[in-house]
RNA sequence: GGAGGGGUGCCCGAGCGGCUAAAGGGGGCGGACUGUAAAUCCGCUGGCGUGCGCCUACGUUGGUUCGAAUCCAACCCCCUCCA
């Protein structure tokens, strides 16, 4: 009944949660293509894959030929979006969102073609026009169209005023300045749709209805599901903290790593959202039993990685899994870290060199994992707390540390 | 402004003068079982040196005491009711 390939093949691939008018969107995006916005706000240098489902829709938007519009939330982000927060974050300096900004903007680099061509992706930010605004004209030109009635209405309020948390007045404006995003990128860059998190819908909708109010102008708003892994936990959460999309942060290994344990009961809806291949061969992945599931695991964590890496290294990863996995080689290309070959000559505590790979993250944690029978050299289990290590556990010129089974590292001097 | 309640480890939450690095749960890590999965069971879960300790920690700063997360004072913050 949409009748539209991309809102096909979105439905089809789980992007789609809520939308405030699926057919006349459908019917707009036969006529022609559409401009859609999602807002990105800076609150880390980085993005996680908790934003990739954001990222996600915007390639397949624009692989149907539509045109993206990444917008940072240079202006907002001096607010904070309260939305689905039960407290308030802590404000962040003008010079820590313009960095974070920077650090943002790579992380789209590998998922979208930018450009000046028609679905091209565009990138703005909010900045430009909402630190000039005018308290008093914004009051009377845009606050007349809200009123406090509806606003305590919206979840994200009344989720602060149900748990008695304060909500500052600054916070209570931040659905305002997004419904004048959404109407100033109407104007500016003829955006008819805006997309987002379950969690922005309020915001969205509040959005729509001022263009409409105002501008007497039609928009959309689509939402996308909040991903949670099948046995209910957060998406993307690991001990180490989230999973970055870039390399500063998180390396090509253990973003592989990270889909490559994915739970079975994820993998067909994972294959959907965060890779490219065809629902055909997806249906077929994902019917694996078994053991077999494992191949589908492989692919999804090459196949997330190619994405975000680009597909050398998603090889490169594919193999040192393999190898470090499958045929127990201790010389597979792991991530390794340089002792002062001095120091190894010497010989260093175990316990010492554990916190000093980050498989641990004490020393005493690290005795901890020894005297817990998790801690490994060069595959052989450490008996002794105080066991040493030194030149001669040498193999291939590195000392493989493994923390449990999954977690390896390699010590090289140097 | 007044009255009352409260701020505890990553989170929730007990403790209310010594036996408290602080119950219990969650989360996390390790082990067993497996398939680098889930579920389940077991162990661990402040730091530094180590089996004898030292340091840091219960909103902040002082005080009482041989001894305080526990008592007192002031201050900061939150909540409820009143003005």
């Amino acid at each position: 009944m949409t009748a539209n390939a991309f809102l096909e093949e979105a439905t089809e691939r789980g992007f789609v949660f809520q939308c405030t008018d699926i057919a006349a969107l459908g019917a707009a995006m036969r006529a022609g293509p559409v401009t859609a916005y999602i807002g990105f706000d800076c609150t880390a240098d980085s993005l996680h894959v908790g934003s990739l489902v954001q990222i996600m829709i915007l390639r397949l938007l624009q692989k149907h030929g539509h045109k993206p519009v990444v917008l940072f939330g240079g202006g907002t982000t001096r607010i904070g979006d309260p939305s689905g927060k039960d407290e308030a974050r802590q404000l962040l300096t003008d010079e820590t969102i313009a960095a974070n900004m920077a650090g943002i903007r790579r992380c789209f680099v590998p998922f979208l073609r930018f450009g000046d061509g028609p679905s091209d992706a565009m990138q703005t930010n909010n900045a430009d026009w909402l630190d000039t605004l005018g308290y008093i004209p914004l009051l009377r030109e845009v606050g007349v169209h809200f009123t406090i009635n509806r606003m305590l209405g919206f979840d994200s309020v009344k989720l602060r005023l149900d748990r008695e948390q304060p909500l500052t007045f600054l916070e209570f404006n931040y659905m305002i300045l997004q419904s004048y995003d959404f109407r100033e990128l109407n104007r500016r860059h003829g955006v008819t749709l805006q997309i987002g998190g379950s969690d922005q819908w309020g915001n969205i909708v509040a959005g729509m209805e001022l263009t409409r109010r105002t501008d007497a102008k039609t928009v959309y708003g689509l939402t996308t599901p909040l991903i949670v892994t099948a046995s209910g936990g957060k998406m993307g959460k690991t001990a180490q903290g989230a999973i970055w999309l870039t390399q500063d942060r998180m390396s090509a290994y253990d973003y592989w790593q990270f889909w490559r344990n994915t739970e079975d009961a994820d993998v067909g809806r994972f294959l959907r959202l965060f890779t490219d291949l065809p629902l055909t061969e997806i249906v077929r992945l994902e019917a694996l039993q078994g053991a077999g599931i494992n191949e589908a695991k492989k692919i999804l964590a090459t196949e997330a990685t190619s994405l975000a890496h680009g597909a050398e290294q998603a090889a490169l990863c594919a193999e040192t899994a393999r190898r470090a996995f499958e045929d127990h080689d201790a010389a597979a290309d792991l991530p390794a870290i340089a002792v002062p070959a001095a120091d190894l000559d010497a010989g260093i505590p175990a316990f010492r060199l554990f916190a000093l790979a980050g498989l641990a993250a004490s020393n005493a944690d690290a005795r901890r994992l020894i005297r817990g029978g998790g801690a490994k050299v060069n595959d052989v289990a450490i008996a002794e707390e105080g066991f040493v290590i030194a030149a001669g556990l040498l193999r291939d010129g590195a000392v493989k540390l493994s923390a449990g089974r999954k977690q390896h590292r390699l010590v090289r001097p140097g």
